[in-house]
DNA sequence: CTTGACACATCGACCATCGAGGTATTAGGT
DNA sequence: ACCTAATACCTCGATGGTCGATGTGTCAAG
């Protein structure tokens, strides 16, 4: 009941369109920027979305389905420590960076700051 | 014959190491770079592979496995046209860049300029 | 005559993300 | 009273980008 066309080697996305590039860069900053929102204070998961989508000006808005399973993982290896807590009735899980997370943050920063230098001078590339 | 352990929940990767930042970042890199050195002349895929390791300080180095289906599928879109050319005995796959490939390339820029203003900010977070 | 660089190509696996679906509570509008 | 939207959490399947392994072949150097 869905595609009759099954494409085992799926066909060209649509390279000239905004959406198709702020899709895959979204690829592998969400995870970076969820260590970047907690460096600031403490947060819960609803929250964390939200601040993400503010810094990045809405260019990187990752969703609940990617933020909770980070958050789990973050917490497993020890980069964020979570408690819960009652607010006007209703629970939340706040989530805090610890001193490894902070760490992985700045190795983080870092290795994109390397890249950054090479994306800038894409700029000068398109109109010499 | 392999892995006795089977994990359907992945545990916590390294998330100090810089190869793993490294590795996500290449993860929606490398079809952009692959647009940007095309932008500067006709190439065959061992060649953008080199050129893409190179300006990007080798923090991005796509793999055959990565560039061939990726020029593949531009080719199938219509951003870069290809020929065979023959040097030396050997034969190579040339690639040029189209007027269509230009453009995706700008707007790939733009969008990732928005992107990086908010990573170099992050810089500043780390020691106030 | 063997090794390493060049050059192309394919395949299975992994991982990050999204979107849809589910569960609850609270605040506000009518 | 009732319904809706916003808050808040969680899970699952599908999609898509990349890697590493594997395979084929040519050429140059030792």
């Amino acid at each position: 009941m869905k595609a009759p066309t099954l494409d085992p080697v799926p066909p060209c996305p649509d390279f000239l369109s905004r959406a198709y590039w702020n899709g895959t860069i979204k690829m592998s900053l969400s995870k970076f920027f969820i260590l970047r929102v907690l460096h600031d204070r403490p947060m819960h998961g609803y929250e964390i979305a939200q601040e993400v989508q503010r810094i990045t000006s809405g260019c990187c808005s990752p969703t609940e389905g990617t933020i909770y399973p980070v958050l789990k993982q973050y917490e497993e290896g020890g980069f964020v420590t979570s408690r819960t807590e009652v607010v006007s009735g209703r629970e939340r899980r706040v989530y805090t960076l610890t001193r490894k997370g902070r760490q992985a943050f700045r190795v983080a920063v870092a290795a994109w700051l390397e890249v950054t230098a090479a994306l800038l001078a894409c700029e000068e590339v398109i109109e010499p």
